[in-house]
DNA sequence: AGAGATGCGCAACCCTTGGTTGCGGTACGG
DNA sequence: CCGTACCGCAACCAAGGGTTGCGCATCTCT
């Protein structure tokens, strides 16, 4: 039970700005490196970079067209990685939980 | 509604080690640089800079005793970050699924 | 009490990575 | 056909995770 995650996949969504990225593209239905640097405080090589990794990871996909190249979420591979997250939390949740019933517990034994 | 996340927390628990520390220290009720990196495979620095951050961003607290240096989680502020980290799912989670919805719809549409 | 062991903090140093600027190449549009 | 727009590549910088090497303080054992 020890987190068993797909660092990759983590540490991909890991970034704020590639958060930003996979929410632009979200909301626009995809974009490209330029029109995606335009709404964001980074410049379009960055904007690239990212948009790299995370095709290399999967979350997107890129096809070139003409001069552009215009980049699409893969949904079903976002949603393994919204999965793991929700995952992630829930399991320290319950650890949490644990926790606090037990320390709970403590006190009222050292109290009565 | 854009995430409206204390990066600084995020960006702490974003680290695997930084959520081993923690799952550590919660598993094992505290703990030290050394004792820590004893199950770790970094080195005690390494281990004692994370505890650093943590400790900077309020998840963890360190109190000397003796010529040690013993840290325990705040359970409050991870909790606080859990719910980040799971609100942030969720946001994705429901942004998904507004996309899946539309996606489909137009499908039908084209179909028939 | 003194000597060795143990735990810590500080500093210097790599390497990876997010970010930048500066090109040159290629497709588009008048 | 020439300018414009978009892209990819390369060099470079800064921050951060990691390491090694120290010196200092505290504990422990005889």
């Amino acid at each position: 039970m020890t987190e068993a995650i797909d660092d990759e996949l983590w540490s991909a969504v890991g970034d704020p700005t590639r958060r930003r990225i996979l929410d632009l593209l979200l909301a626009g239905g995809g974009g490209t490196a330029t029109t995606l640097s335009d709404r964001l405080p980074v410049t379009r090589q960055a904007v690239a970079k990212h948009l790299g990794v995370l095709d290399r990871v999967g979350l997107v996909h890129g096809t070139p067209s003409g001069r552009e190249r215009r980049y699409d979420v893969d949904e079903a591979q976002l949603a393994r990685a919204v999965a793991q997250l929700t995952s992630v939390g829930a399991t320290w949740d319950a650890r949490l939980d644990r926790i606090k019933r037990i320390s709970e517990a403590i006190q009222r034994r050292r109290q009565g």
